[in-house]
RNA sequence: GGCGCGUUCGUCUAGUGGUUAGGACACAGCCCUCUCAAGGCUGGUGCACGGGUUCGACUCCCGUACGCGCUGCCA
C-alpha cells in the first residue's frame, strides 16, 4: 500500500508507505513534505456543502468560515456545491438565503451557483449521471446489493482507521454488521442517499479536505469505504466541534439565534459576527479578541482547532459588534446604518445632516437596529416624549424656568457650535447658581425627548440653532407649569 | 444499548510535567462625567470525580460521571 495521503505522496514513488503508511494514514515522511508545501497550494480544494433548508444555520455559517479561512490561507480554491438531494421543491429560493448568508458574511466561493467552474454542476439534483456512473462501477464490482427495492454498499467489514486533522487518529471497528449495516445509497424512488453522493462529488471535484462539523465523524469510516471501492484516495478530514446554545444544548433551527439572518435582522455587522464566529473553536492564541480577518487568514491553521463543542455567547458577540460599530470608520457605518432607517421610514434625503447626526450617534450604537430610536427625533419634529423622562425633568418647577433663561442665552449666539454653546450654558448655569446639568437636561429632554443621548453640545450643534429654539419653545410650552393664580 | 468525541472561571479561551492557572465577555464596586454608554482601576468565581505514572500533575495513562454526536431508505 502506497502513502495514499498528501499531494507530494504522489510525487514520490520511493516512499515505500507498506511498513510507514498504516491504514492509509499520512507516513511522518509524506507529512513533512507535504506541510513543506502546504502554502499557497492551489491543489488545495475544499467545499460548502449544506443543504437547502431555507435558511443559513449558524453552524454552517462557520463550517463555512472556516473552509474559506483555510483556503484562503493556502490559496486553494472554495467550492459551493448544493446538497439537494432530498428537497425537491424550491431549491434555488431555499438556497437563496445560504447564498444571501455567505456573501453578508464576505465569505465568497471559487466555483459553484452563480459561479460556474469546471466541476459542476454544483447542484446534486443536476449530477444524476455521475452518481448513475459511480453506482455502476460499484455494482460491476460487485458491491452493491438490493434490498427491498433499495440499494445497498456492502460493507468490506474491516477496521477504518480514521486520521482527523482536528481529532487526531480514531479506530473504527465496522466488522460488526449489527452495529455497523451496510449503509443505504439509494431509495426505491431512485433518489440518492447523502452518504454516496457526498463522497462522489468530492471525488468528482477532487476535494483535498473535508472540513464539516463533527456530526460526521461517525461517518467519515463508511464513506472511506466508499473512497476505496471507488479506488479514489480520501481526503483529508478535519471534523470542527458543534455550536451548542449557551445552557449546553444541541442547537436546533428552532433555537432563537440558530439561524444567520437573526443577526442581520438585529444589526450585528457582519465583521463582528465573522469574527466572532472565527473564536468559536479557533484562538490565534494570543488573547486578541477583535482581530481582523486578513490576520486571521494568515494565521488560520487547522491543528489549532479545539476539539470541544462550544456555546454561544450571546454576550460577547453583543460586545464585539459595538467594538466593530465604535472602531469602524463613518462612511461604513453610514453605509450599514442606512438599510435600518430606510426600513424605519425616517426621512435622510439629506446626506450632510444624516452623516453629521451618524457622526454623533455612532458611539451610542451597539447594534444598527437601534439607529433609529437614537436617531429618529433628529429628523423629525414629531418626536415622542418619553414620559418617564418628562417626569423627572420638568418635575422641577425651576426646570421650565431654566429652560427659558438658556433659550434666551442660546438666541445671542451667532456661530453656532459646539464650543459657544457648551461655554453659553455653562455660563448661564453659574449666574443661576445650579449644577450644569440643571440645564442640561431640560434642555436634552427638550430638544430629543429622551434622557440618554450623545453629548448634548454635540446634539444641539448638529441640529443648529433654529430647530433647537423652535423645539424649546415648543417645549416651554408644553411643560412650564401653568401660571399660579393667586387669590 | 453500541460506537465515537469531549470535559480549565457562568461563557469563549491560553496553557502540553514545576505558573501566584493568564486573557476576554458577563457580573460587582470605584473613578471619570451633562445623561446613557465608552474608557480606566479593583474584585470574586475555574482545572468534573477516582485511581495510577512521577520527586512533582490542569498537563501523561486507566476508570467513573456528565455532555454532545453517530447508530435513517435526513443532510
Amino acid at each position: 500500500m502506497i502513502c495514499s495521503r498528501g499531494p507530494m505522496a504522489r510525487l514520490l514513488p520511493t516512499t515505500n508507505g507498506s511498513q510507514i503508511c498504516v491504514y492509509s494514514n499520512l507516513c511522518f515522511i509524506c507529512v513533512n513534505l507535504w506541510l513543506i508545501s502546504f502554502s499557497m497550494n492551489p491543489e488545495i480544494r475544499v467545499r460548502f456543502a449544506p443543504s437547502p433548508t431555507g435558511y443559513l444555520h449558524i453552524g454552517g455559517a462557520r463550517t463555512a468560515l472556516f473552509n474559506w479561512l483555510f483556503a484562503r490561507h493556502h490559496g486553494g480554491k472554495l467550492v459551493l456545491r448544493i446538497e439537494d438531494t432530498d428537497i425537491k421543491r424550491n431549491t434555488e429560493e431555499a438556497a437563496a438565503a445560504i447564498y444571501e448568508g455567505l456573501e453578508w458574511l464576505g465569505l465568497n466561493w471559487d466555483a459553484g451557483p452563480h459561479i460556474g467552474g469546471d466541476l459542476g454542476p454544483y447542484f446534486q439534483s443536476q449530477r444524476t449521471d455521475i452518481y448513475e456512473r459511480h453506482l455502476k462501477q460499484l455494482q460491476d464490482a460487485g458491491h452493491i446489493f438490493e434490498d427491498a427495492g433499495a440499494l445497498r454498499f456492502r460493507s468490506p467489514r474491516e477496521h477504518v482507521v480514521v486520521n482527523d486533522l482536528v481529532c487526531g487518529k480514531i479506530d473504527f471497528d465496522l466488522t460488526n454488521p449489527g452495529t455497523h449495516p451496510d449503509m443505504t445509497i439509494r431509495r426505491p424512488d431512485g433518489s440518492w442517499i447523502f452518504h454516496f453522493v457526498n463522497v462522489i462529488d468530492d471525488i468528482e471535484m477532487k476535494i483535498s479536505h473535508v472540513i464539516r462539523g463533527e456530526d460526521h465523524l461517525s461517518n467519515t469510516p463508511k464513506h472511506i469505504e466508499l473512497y476505496r471501492a471507488l479506488g479514489a484516495a480520501p481526503p483529508h478530514f478535519a471534523h470542527i466541534p458543534l455550536i451548542l446554545n449557551r445552557d449546553g444544548s444541541k442547537m436546533s433551527k428552532r433555537d432563537a439565534g440558530a439561524r444567520l439572518a437573526t443577526y442581520i435582522e438585529q444589526g450585528y455587522t457582519p465583521e463582528a459576527v465573522r469574527n466572532y464566529l472565527c473564536l468559536l473553536g479557533w484562538s490565534p492564541k494570543d488573547n486578541r479578541e477583535k482581530i481582523d480577518i486578513d490576520e486571521v487568514v494568515k494565521l488560520f491553521e487547522l491543528e489549532k482547532i479545539n476539539r470541544r463543542n462550544a456555546a454561544f455567547d450571546l454576550d460577547k458577540c453583543f460586545w464585539l459588534n459595538g467594538q466593530y460599530i465604535a472602531q469602524m470608520s463613518l462612511d461604513r457605518f453610514i453605509e450599514l446604518a442606512r438599510p435600518f432607517l430606510e426600513k424605519a421610514k425616517i426621512d435622510i434625503s439629506d446626506q450632510a445632516y444624516l452623516r453629521a447626526v451618524l457622526s454623533i450617534a455612532k458611539e451610542k450604537i451597539k447594534l444598527l437596529n437601534d439607529v433609529p430610536e437614537w436617531t429618529r427625533y433628529f429628523f423629525t419634529e414629531q418626536y415622542e416624549f418619553d414620559p418617564t423622562a418628562v417626569e423627572k425633568v420638568f418635575g422641577k418647577p425651576e426646570a421650565a424656568e431654566r429652560l427659558i433663561a438658556l433659550r434666551d442665552e442660546f438666541a445671542k449666539i451667532e456661530n453656532w457650535n459646539v464650543e459657544k454653546i457648551e461655554i453659553s450654558l455653562k455660563t448661564l448655569a453659574q449666574k443661576l447658581g445650579c449644577k450644569t446639568g440643571d440645564l442640561v437636561h431640560p434642555a436634552r429632554v427638550a430638544a430629543s425627548g429622551r434622557s440618554v443621548g450623545p453629548s448634548l453640545y454635540h446634539m444641539l450643534e448638529v441640529m443648529g440653532k433654529k430647530r433647537v429654539l423652535a423645539r424649546f419653545d415648543r417645549a416651554i410650552e408644553k411643560f412650564a407649569p401653568p401660571p399660579r393664580v393667586s387669590s
